[in-house]
DNA sequence: CTTATTAATCGTAATTTTACGATTAATAAG
DNA sequence: CTTATTAATCGTAAAATTACGATTAATAAG
């Protein structure tokens, strides 16, 4: 169906989700902080409450994060089921040692 | 200006650049083939040469990688400079190991 | 039951991205 | 000099993204 890769279209998909400032902004709060209820994380962002919303939803349908819904609040957290899969695929290409090669 | 962290806005940068699989594929060739000629690039996509001229100069402009004009051919190649630097940016992310908290 | 809080979703406008064909500029080949 | 080749750029249409306020749905608090 697509033309691309099974790996090239993942990473594109995951490096899509991560390429937006606020989305970045968002995974390292989720790594750092002990909280992670969405209001928190619309107080520590220069958007409103829909916009970040849309950017949680975006990092979760990339498999990014995920999100618990506990009573009135929603806790967002890394998809630790997805991490270590995601670093290692960006690795993976990123830390290819690149060698000159002759023709530039 | 911007609300976000240097970092994170380099991050984004990158990862947008990176957003889709004609210019991941893009990488992978660059970084496997010998041959790094913008027609071969060309071939080697079910894309439009225009369209394949655009994703490179996104690519070229994000500092991934380099275009050489030679006579009336260009050769592509990886962007030895920052490949290093790319890498560990993204490493420094993704592979923080992530230990789950206590909210979920 | 009523009201307040929280976060998702809807509707929408503005901007950006993606893709293409056509054109252009530059070098190479004849 | 003329023609061919290569790749960048232009113009443009269609689609996707980004952002917001308003609304909605669901739970919590009174």
């Amino acid at each position: 169906m697509t033309p691309y890769s099974e790996k090239d279209e993942q990473i594109a998909l995951l490096a899509k989700a991560m390429g937006h400032p606020a989305r970045v902004a968002i995974i390292r709060l989720l790594l750092k902080k002990q909280t992670c209820i969405c209001g928190d994380i619309v107080d520590e962002l220069p958007l409103s409450q829909s916009t970040v919303s849309q950017h949680l939803k975006e990092l979760k349908e990339a498999g990014l994060i995920q999100g618990e819904i506990t009573g009135v609040k929603t806790c967002y957290c890394i998809d630790e089921s997805n991490w270590e899969k995601i670093g290692k695929l960006f690795d993976g290409l990123f830390n290819t040692t690149y060698k000159a090669k002759s023709c530039c």
